[in-house]
RNA sequence: GCCCCGGUAGCUCAGUUGGACAGAGCAUCGGAUUUCUAAUCCGACGGUCGCAGGUUCGAGCCCUGCCCGGGGCGCCA
């Protein structure tokens, strides 16, 4: 299905064009954008006040010249000129509601696919092992995992890699630390907390005590240039790592194709300092192997240590060439914290010098704090994730105890994690990503109001009206009855409804799911509305089945959109 | 010092890339349930969009300067 935006901007692009030849030849597209308020209709086009400009005609006359010449197309009903010279659109009834039936058949519900016969490599997630997770790490999971669903459903072919911090100095400093304070006890039992637990140990000491930071090197260099029994510890950590974070994203509804990690790529970091010097790219500087960026504007970029170590831009910019010759991807793509932005130009930088022409986009989000700063293990502020996992659904269950006591257990235990998970992966998923993000409690586990709840909660009071219409009215053929709209707040439901297509498009192209989570919301909203205004079960034959009818396709968008955020939608709350 | 973000209602945040009188949620106050799930709905209250200039038909959005907060800037990732 051609998304509407689309069909009113084609059809407003040849009304300029028919008015205007020569300057509105010029124009590159004709945008034609939601109405900013409904009395001005569904649709607006503001291009005729530019145009005025150029033309030195008043922008009202313009618009009026290029409405003149043209008749109207089935899908509106009116065309007006308001104000300085905006253009309003305005939907036919029945042209909408036609579309309403074509979306209800399609299984994209209308959404384009501009994916198809791409690949893109998403890489979010991607944390450190050896330490649980903790609030922080939910950001570039979540947002991550929203985007890489967004594209799928756009068509794309999407290779989503847990790119794992396995591989960095981190590890000589805790295996000092488990060889030193190490409890076997406790290690087979929270094997990440016990890892944190003498890594922080180490650490610490490294600041306080040379020799000791000395020998962490020295055992980084050893697992590094294959020392069995380093190895044999590298591997054990790195086993107790992923089995713990395959069961929290499992409770997140988080999957990858590959979890590869650096160290996947560790053979490959020496070959690419040489293919890098081979270019003629780099110098020795104090030691160290340096790429200077000055052309780009941007520091120089140490892509060997002065030790003969490696760091993360030599690993990234191997990993980019692995990736490119393993599944020629269109786009390579990154989601993490703002903190990396310089690095990323810096690879980037150094991709292109080789050549590399495969789209990078890296997709930062600002950092989570807690009200009173930054948090760090140091501070002893870290809050585990699963820990505000379990409170969420602590919390949700205790609502549903109070709303829904005939539950059977069983069944409200799931429907309590559902809620709690739904309601903390919304809460950060809604914020435009780019924005700092403050975390409360109050917050990360609202429950009502423009929450995931909120959302889930709309979906199944539709579940359960469509199960109660095949109660009370058995053998029906609903496809049967025609869709129509009677009510102000039923149109806009379905206008609503039509947008889908195109929001998710918007959501993806910029890496927004909160752009989809907006909608979502608003969706809701209107539905709830009607729910509350508007008597369907009740209504007469035939309005009662349009209305029903439109109560299905909603939960259709409603239930969709929510899988993309990755939030699940229980029938019964 | 340089670079990147942010500053919008008491609080937490949107604002479709320059359009119409700046929008939600929470909080506060008032109303709605013999009815399809009240985790809901309807309404009220609430703003110098950090400050000062500038660009133009039009600026929360673009430009310049400043103030406040966060982050980054050669051997961590």
């Amino acid at each position: 299905m051609e998304l509407l935006p689309d069909i009113l901007g084609r059809w407003m692009k040849d009304a300029f064009v028919r008015a205007f030849p020569e300057e509105a030849g010029r124009m590159e597209t004709v945008a034609v954008v939601a109405a900013a308020n409904p009395e001005f209709g569904d649709y607006q086009c503001n291009a005729a006040m530019p145009l005025a400009k150029a033309l030195r005609q008043p922008p009202r006359k313009v618009a009026e010249t290029v409405l003149a010449g043209m008749e109207m197309p089935s899908f509106l009903s009116k065309v007006e000129v308001a104000g300085p010279g905006f253009i309003n659109l305005f939907l036919s009834d029945a042209w909408m509601v036609e579309r309403l039936v074509e979306l209800s058949r399609d299984p994209r519900l209308g959404a384009p696919e501009p994916g198809l016969g791409r690949t893109v490599v998403m890489d979010y997630g991607s944390p450190n092992i050896t330490k649980p997770l903790h609030i922080g790490h939910l950001r570039s999971h979540n947002i991550g995992s929203a985007i890489d669903r967004l594209h799928r459903f756009l068509g794309y072919r999407v290779i989503a890699d847990n790119h794992l911090g396995d591989w960095g100095t981190q590890f000589g400093v805790t295996i000092m630390g488990y060889r030193h304070f190490g409890d076997p006890e406790k290690m087979r039992k929270e094997p990440l907390e016990e890892l944190e637990r003498v890594y922080v140990l180490s650490y610490e000491k490294t600041k306080t005590d040379p020799e000791w930071l000395a020998r962490c090197r020295e055992e980084l260099v050893k697992l590094q240039s294959g020392d069995p029994e380093n190895v044999a510890l590298w591997r054990d950590f790195t086993r107790y790592s992923i089995e713990e974070l395959e069961h929290t994203y499992g409770r997140l509804g988080i999957k990858y194709d590959l979890v590869r990690g650096e160290s996947h790529y560790r053979d490959k970091l020496l070959p690419t300092v040489e293919f890098l010097a081979g270019k003629g790219l780099t110098r020795i500087s104090e030691g160290a192997t340096v790429v200077d960026l000055e052309e780009e504007g941007l520091p120089l970029c140490i892509v060997r240590k002065s030790d003969g170590g490696f760091n993360y831009a030599t690993s990234d910019i191997a990993t980019v060439r692995s990736r490119i010759e393993e599944f020629m991807p269109d786009r390579i793509v990154y989601v993490t914290d703002e903190r990396q932005q310089l690095h990323f130009r810096q690879v980037f930088a150094i991709c292109r010098r080789l050549g590399i022409e495969t789209a990078l986009d890296h997709v930062w989000f600002g950092l989570m704090r807690l009200p009173e700063g930054t948090f760090s293990t140091r501070e002893g502020n870290v809050i585990p994730l699963e820990r505000l996992l379990d409170e969420a659904v602590t919390r949700a269950k205790k609502v549903l105890d109070e709303t829904s006591p005939e539950m059977p257990d069983g069944r409200k235990k799931e429907v309590a994690e559902a809620v709690g998970i739904g309601a903390v992966k919304y809460a950060d998923l809604s914020q435009n990503p780019q924005s700092l993000v403050t975390f409360t409690w109050e917050k990360a586990l609202a429950l009502d109001g423009n929450s995931g709840p909120y959302l889930q909660y709309a979906y199944a009071r539709i579940a359960s009206v469509l199960d109660k219409y095949g109660e009370r009215f058995p053998g029906m053929d609903l496809q049967s009855f025609p869709v129509s709209v009677s009510e102000q707040v039923e149109r806009t439901l379905v206008l609503h409804l039509l947008r889908f297509g195109e929001t998710v498009r918007r959501a993806a192209e910029a890496y927004k799911p909160s752009v989809l989570c907006d909608y979502l919301y608003e969706l809701a909203g209107v539905y709830s509305s009607f729910y509350q205004n508007v008597p369907f079960l009740k209504a007469d034959e035939g309005v009662r089945e349009s209305r029903v009818r439109i109560c299905g396709i909603t939960a259709s968008v409603l239930g969709t959109g929510l899988k993309l955020l990755g939030i699940r939608t229980p029938e019964r709350i």
